[in-house]
DNA sequence: TATAGCCCTATCCCTAAGCATAGGATATTG
DNA sequence: CAATATCCTATGCTTAGGGATAGGGCTATA
């Protein structure tokens, strides 16, 4: 029997979720509620032959916490399942490796069969997904110094106050902001704040 | 038997969890997946004895939606269910006379004992929610134009550009901003973003 | 009618944010 | 080694954001 893992924060659509998945007669399921948890999981009980990762979970980053995960288990399929998605975010998640995406607005049943689906090792992800994907429009790459720049501004905090955190001088600040709006494609810091907030793209 | 009604955009979560709490065998559910379907439903089938309103919903906002669902609803109970749930949201929700406030980490069998309690007239909200109960306060009260211009705000637009939609001049943007930001606590225009999208104020 | 809340405007001011350009210091890697 | 990526700094500039203060007009309501 196929041993899948679900890793989600909210016990309540876990627990109801995973019932769901084992009443299908096919699949043990085991339950991790954070990032760290699952990599546990996946430790101790070894590779499991799905894992399906909550977006908006403690510890939950794209793209890093998702390649923990794949790395953890030996490369095997690992899904985003979310609530809030975009297909921003689902390509930059399949980008990143994902072996699917599953938002939480489908059928009961096609879950099913995509957990089927992709414990044979296919891929998937909704047409609607793959319908906008508009040419040229690639998952942006942060780097290390403009995520804690990002995390700043998520903070509301002025420049002057992300240099003094950080250690550096104001006009480094001004540059990354710079560089990592035009990475995200937004309009100024207010606009760069919200866009990583819808992808995921920080954690407190 | 009583009847439930449970609106979610999610169709997974809300068909699992509707499932679940059939099978208590006590209550009849029926299901929404957006805040006017909600209103619909309840127009159509007359009160029902208790509604459970996703926080995350198209349409829905706080405190808006949930008075129009009180509303439609005769004032019978309507509960807030909430995956992203921070106490000052619950405190505001109960303070606009939400019956409860159930965040979607508790566990199943708690949720059908919230349930009953509701039924018979009760106010839930988990512990944790309440402890953290600091005084004074408030829910902060935006005005229709403030809101206006905090929906500019997270959309990254410049205050000019603003003042141009609403069809004022930037100053009274200027004023707004700073009225909104005093009431949300927020240090500038960013963190007001944050904020505004942490207490689902506005809705696109 | 008086009070209060909301909305709009004006003027003055200072600071923060954002852009461009240029350069130096490290690392990593083909 | 050369190429690349990242990070930091500097100078100079323009515009946007934010704050204080002081009005006027409107509407609902006590």
């Amino acid at each position: 029997m196929k041993k899948i893992l679900i890793a989600d924060d909210h016990d309540l659509v876990r627990e109801t979720l995973a019932d769901y998945i084992r009443n299908a007669g096919e699949f043990s399921v085991d339950q991790a509620s954070s990032l760290d948890e699952c990599l546990d999981q996946i430790h101790q009980n070894g590779a499991y032959d799905l894992v399906l990762l909550d977006f908006t979970m403690p510890g939950m980053t794209l793209p890093d916490g998702l390649l923990h995960t794949l790395e953890a288990n030996s490369n095997h399929p690992v899904a985003i399942i979310s609530g809030t998605a975009s297909p921003e975010t689902a390509r930059r998640a399949l980008a990143s490796g994902a072996a699917g995406f599953l938002p939480k607005t489908i059928a009961p049943e096609t879950l099913i069969s995509a957990v089927r689906h992709l414990l044979s090792g296919g891929i998937y992800t909704p047409q609607q997904f793959l319908e906008s994907e508009k040419g040229g429009d690639h998952a942006p790459h942060l780097t290390p110094r403009e995520l804690d720049v990002l995390r700043g501004i998520c903070e509301g905090k002025a420049n002057k106050e992300i240099a003094r955190d950080l250690e550096v001088q104001e006009v480094t600040i001004k540059l990354h902001v710079k560089t990592l709006s035009r990475k995200l494609q937004a309009r100024n810091r207010t606009h760069a704040a919200m866009i990583a907030r819808d992808m995921n793209l920080i954690w407190p």
